[in-house]
DNA sequence: AGTTGTCAAGCTAGT
DNA sequence: ACTAGCTTGACAACT
């Protein structure tokens, strides 16, 4: 069926979605023959290897981001390896002042061609541990984050998105925990986090308790709520996450994918399901929205899911 | 040159 | 008490 374009909001009751929608994958091209994920291993760090692994990451980035221009892909996470071991006590070396000048021109381009930005830290990132010395190590793996998108000159919209954290057998005090912790990061880290509801732990109805007692947006993994909800239909949940953003944070990032035939649950699919995806965007597309492709194909998939939103 | 075990970091669920 | 899985790539040691 073919989903009918209309600029500007979307009348109610009928059929369209926000062609100012931004479609993007994370972190890798697979096509184009580099990578702006290169790292080693922390037994063989020095500094010339972290320059010269940095460097490489950021010659990629640009390469990437060149072909995202040309297809008309504007949104794209950046690898939280593109600076490896950045906040490890073995890095000392001022790599934000160093390559300052490459961070810039990349952001420069990225605040041309108006792109859309993230960066996700991995799972160890928990700022709501009830130990001290993985709340540390966090805290300097999201200032790190920051001080990427920072060093690029990228405004608040360009956001670092992380999980609420672990449960620890009592869910209020976990979420207590994250508010408490919240509350003590810096400003300027605080400007770019967003909480994302995940696939075990803490729905989109949790995230959205953690928005009210903090104001930090929450980015809506469409595939997780598939796997974790509280009966909310799509386009209803899309709307409350929506809501959490205020001006200046630019508009709901989410995460979408589907699940891959025959493996376990949360699985994410090798490459698209048009019609799967067709469906996404009746029951979500007249929000604005920017679409994050978490599917293992890259931007083959995006590429597809584009050509869905230009011609229905 | 190709293969395979392992990699900074944590939590949860299952044995 | 211990470990696989999360989700995944790619480094690096070994054939």
């Amino acid at each position: 069926m073919r989903i009918p374009r209309t600029p500007g909001p979307c009348a109610p009751g009928i059929l369209c979605y926000n062609i100012s929608m931004k479609i993007g994958y994370p972190c890798i091209n697979r096509g184009i023959g580099c990578t702006a994920n290169h790292t080693f291993r922390l037994a063989s760090y020095s500094e010339e290897r972290l320059m010269s692994t940095v460097s490489e990451n950021l010659a990629c980035l640009k390469s990437i981001l060149e072909y995202n221009l040309e297809k008309g892909l504007l949104f794209f996470r950046i690898s939280s390896d593109i600076v490896p071991f950045a906040s490890h006590p073995v890095c000392r070396f001022d790599w934000a002042g160093h390559f300052k000048k490459d961070f810039k021109n990349i952001g420069s381009f990225i605040k041309k061609h108006k792109m859309r930005i993230s960066m996700h830290p991995d799972q160890f990132v928990l700022i709501n541990s009830p130990r001290e010395d993985v709340v540390e190590r966090s805290i300097a793996e999201l200032e790190y984050h920051r001080t990427v998108l920072e060093t690029m000159e990228l405004p608040r919209s360009a956001k670092i998105q992380i999980h609420v954290g672990g449960v620890y057998g009592d869910k209020p005090s976990a979420i207590n925990r994250f508010a408490e912790r919240y509350a003590k990061l810096s400003a300027p880290l605080r400007k770019r986090l967003v909480i994302e509801n995940d696939d075990r732990l803490f729905s989109l109805k949790d995230c959205l308790e953690v928005h009210k007692m903090t104001g930090i947006p929450v980015l809506f993994d469409a595939f997780h709520h598939e796997c974790l909800n509280n009966g909310e239909p799509l386009t209803k949940a899309v709307l409350s996450a929506a809501k959490t953003w205020k001006k200046g944070d630019g508009c709901l990032m989410m995460d979408y994918s589907s699940q891959e035939k025959g493996k376990r649950a949360g699985n994410h699919t090798r490459s698209i399901d048009t019609r799967k995806f067709r469906k996404f965007l009746k029951e979500a597309g007249s929000t604005e929205i920017d679409v994050m492709l978490e599917i293992k194909d890259k931007e083959k998939s995006a590429l597809k899911a584009l050509k869905i939103i230009k011609n229905g």
